[in-house]
DNA sequence: GATGAATGAGGATTCATTCAT
DNA sequence: AATGAATGAATCCTCATTCAT
């Protein structure tokens, strides 16, 4: 099992209980997998009580993103805007990481719909995904400006999105290949000293490929 | 509206017609959005027909699964064992991603699994996901040693499956964001050009751009 | 058309009026030859409505056996334990008969059932069959005891069980043969005298029986 | 498990063969409950194959209905028809069972179709059941004439299909509740003894127990 | 005579949603 | 704000049957 955070939260008004209970089980199961029923169980509620406090199950649906999304985007712009400092990356990777670590559905929230590009997607996007990523651009032209071209930012950024996100969205894959939890808070910070550690590479201008490689010294012809 | 390649195969058997009328609906919706009535009529067959060639919806889909896995690792595989030659993560690369620029569904399927944890799941882990990880593990272990701890090695290599299956996955979002096709043969190429310049970084040794750098930049304080 | 009883039911709960529906066409049709739907239909509900009441078609079937077969043991524990009386039996004919002429369905379900050999026969044998037979041996033990070996009352048993319930699970046919409701008072009447008349031979021991046995010995003319 | 005889016929023509796997079946599950598809696995058959041997799922059961049946009338009659001797009624009993035991399914049949009260029930009364009773009548009017009246001769008729059916009928049940394969040679020996001496006991006249009985016995106030 | 593939109708059940209470 | 009951639409799947091979 993966460790779900944001425990105790729960014991506010009914909609948060909702909510709470929603955002989980679509993240595990996407929107077409997951029943009203289901989320009114997971909350001890009936499932006609929910529609006292969201109009339909799309509507939820809407509020799960808006709720899960809106701290991301908020902590990337203060994370951007702030003072640079020495290493604005590194700063960046913290905050991200520490955020998602405390809401680890919205990773998976946002890859389900992303592989799935349904027709929530469009507005996905427009609401959310663009204000992500023009915080994304602006960092990333600051900080990985060395020896990338101008094209190669949108797959800068790509990358990125893949390698915060991913350890987060994959977690219930890697949770069943390595049976530990990547959630946990010693996985995390081994995840954000990697990042950290792989932002500095490439930041660096290329390694001399191979000089006179070692590794493979005589290419035997086939 | 994305490729989505394998076109001539419809001409093949009705099975095979399934498969990719099969394939392309999970890959879109998943598993539990996708209706059997769906993926029949997007191969003209009654949905009863269907019933003729798998035995279930789940059987169908396991299919798919193995239908599009299959290659991948036998592409894996080979790509690892043949002539390391010069830059095997140069070649490797190349090969994966040929391989997928003709079968893009499937890293969306994979991620639409991973990111679920359902009961597919475990099984998709134990056939699929481990052989794969065990290729990557050893192709891993030979090209980015230098400079990286033992523990860091699984890192690297989720990274990198994020890397390379994530233009992928994510193509729906890249399309509907940049309202390019990120699966058009212009467009893998320059991602596969990015990813070796990526690998070549990585290969480095750290850049250290900050020599007096400690641990935790988070001193600024908010 | 077969007297089906119970008509005032209907006004009862939605739950009965569905028992009611059921129990009829269970006892028409069978298990599988009933729909769902057309129990629904009998009740005036819609299918899906069903499943508010009862967790599924098998589970609303053995809701059906419970409420017809409880008051069926429960007439016979009460007949078998009350003053003996000087003729035991024709009490408990009396007593079952009229039970039975309430709830004409509940032999046919029976019936049903143990023609079949499905998968519920185990349970209905276990949960119902069995404490029915144990009144059943009680009161044959005492009842025919004269002139009838040990091993022969299982068979006296099921000979009962068949002479009890066969006019009613025959009903259907009976009214096809004969053209007259068989479950009508009046036959209903003339079977219970039939059964009594019928116990008293069987008490008796027998008669000579062809003491100079000319072919057909007293052709008492008509 | 219970016997089901006729073992070596099937080795006959594939029409035999699918008669014997589709009175099995509409034997053990009813009309409804029977699918095409499993009469056709029962005899290594394609399902569409059968229809080269018999028009519909209805033409064949009707088929199963006649070969079982034919034997079963000719019996009665001949056994009617046939030198009266000492006890014809030991002699029609002897007759009827010992078909029986070798076509167990018949009673079964005719109880599923029986308790239906279906479309078939019709047809089958005016095929087979008429005849079949119209042979017990002449046997009951010569044999039982002592002490019943007219009136009562259809309830003797009725009382004797239960009581030479029955046990093959409930078979299944009596199987669940005796664990003893009551079509066993033996098993039907000592039914068959038991018949007889029944037989001679409702032959006789009453024992008349109670001389001054009064009609209902339920005395005793509870 | 046998079969694989195809199909319209119907099977039980689940779904999101509504509404009176 | 909460709920039990109701429902039309949709779910996956099975059915008896047909037909070209």
């Amino acid at each position: 099992m993966i460790a779900t955070a944001r425990p105790a939260a729960d014991t506010g008004s009914t909609a948060a209980r909702i909510l709470d209970a929603a955002e989980s089980l679509f993240a595990e199961r996407g929107f077409a997998g997951t029943a009203v029923r289901d989320i009114a169980a997971r909350c001890d509620l009936n499932p006609a009580s929910l529609y006292n406090h969201f109009e339909s199950k799309q509507a939820l649906y809407e509020a799960v993103l808006a709720r899960g999304l809106a701290p991301l985007i908020e902590v990337l712009r203060r994370s951007a805007q702030g003072d640079p400092g020495p290493l604005p990356a590194d700063r960046m990777i913290d905050d991200v990481m520490t955020l998602l670590a405390r809401t680890p559905n919205v990773p998976r929230l946002i890859q389900q719909e992303a592989v799935s590009g349904g027709t929530h997607l469009a507005r996905l996007v427009q609401r959310w995904i663009r204000p992500l990523l023009a915080e994304g651009v602006a960092a990333a032209r600051r900080e990985t400006a060395q020896g990338w071209d101008d094209d190669e930012v949108p797959l800068m950024i790509l990358a990125w999105m893949n390698l915060v996100f991913g350890p987060f969205a994959l977690a219930p894959l890697l949770a069943e290949v390595f049976h530990v939890d990547p959630l946990a808070p010693e996985a995390l910070d081994r995840q954000i000293r990697f990042l950290k550690k792989l932002a500095r590479r490439l930041r660096a201008p290329d390694a001399s490929p191979h000089p006179a490689d070692p590794r493979n010294p005589k290419r035997t012809p086939r």
